[in-house]
DNA sequence: TATTGACTTCAAGCGCGCTCAAAGATGTAG
DNA sequence: CTACATCTTTGAGCGCGCTTGAAGTCAATA
């Protein structure tokens, strides 16, 4: 996170005005630093600021926002889990591409130079 | 995917010029819809279209480049390994603040109200 | 015949999440 | 005292991936 990010977090409402040494630079507290480190998490699952920002509003509101702030989190874990089912059924595709990648190799290098007919057409049965 | 993402990626090479029919409408066949599947599972899991430009004008190139192709494959598994492992502590992480914010909330039913000491602080704890 | 509707083209616009530029204050080293 | 780095502010700019708008063509339907 640079120091930018941080600024930028801060002018929309994601932090509120940290506190400040003499000289007027900021100084992040632990619990800042908590807080940031939740932020970091959250947008690196692919939180849309908005979402942080009504997550942050709720936070500051204190208890009673609880249920609503639950219903947040529970909505993006539910995303989280649907991200990771897409990346594992592309993770598996990969896999079994990349296999035939190898397949292609160990054939141009039996043939001791491309071959020009066998394009081993892998779409069709990959894609599925 | 839309009509106009398909116009898109047509225009930036992601396919190449695809059929038509006689009335100049585009008709895909079975082998471009295959492909943009695949394109479509890439672009699922966050690779760049850059990445996806690389690997369409290697195809078009044929199997010499085949080894270039699986490399980037690879690098590609690579990173969504790496984005799985990301969300799996996610995931975790809000199942913790969801369990804690049960508990919130069952000592808000308990009380009647909304107390108004007992914050749990849950950033220091949780974000670990 | 008139009017939809789905397509075509090309270019411009937009939402997101930063990211950077410019100008100024302050602190530390030589 | 002079540099230089590091922070401060505000506002503008940017890269990505679409998305939309405007204007036109064609096919079928009321």
């Amino acid at each position: 996170m640079t120091a930018h990010t941080l600024r930028y977090y801060e002018r929309v409402g994601l932090i509120q005005p940290v506190g400040r040494a003499r000289n007027g630079h900021r100084r992040y507290s632990e619990a800042d630093a908590a807080w940031l480190d939740f932020l970091h998490c959250m947008r690196a699952t692919n939180m849309p600021i908005r979402e942080m920002q009504r997550y942050a509003e709720l936070r500051e509101q204190g208890d009673a926002t609880s249920l609503e702030r639950r219903k947040l989190l529970e909505d993006h874990q539910a995303e989280i889990a649907a991200q990771i089912e897409a990346l594992q059924k592309a993770h598996a595709l990969l896999t079994h591409k990349i296999a035939n990648y190898r397949i292609i190799e160990e054939r141009i290098r039996a043939a001791g130079s491309v071959p020009v007919e066998p394009e081993l057409e892998d779409e069709l049965a990959t894609a599925s």
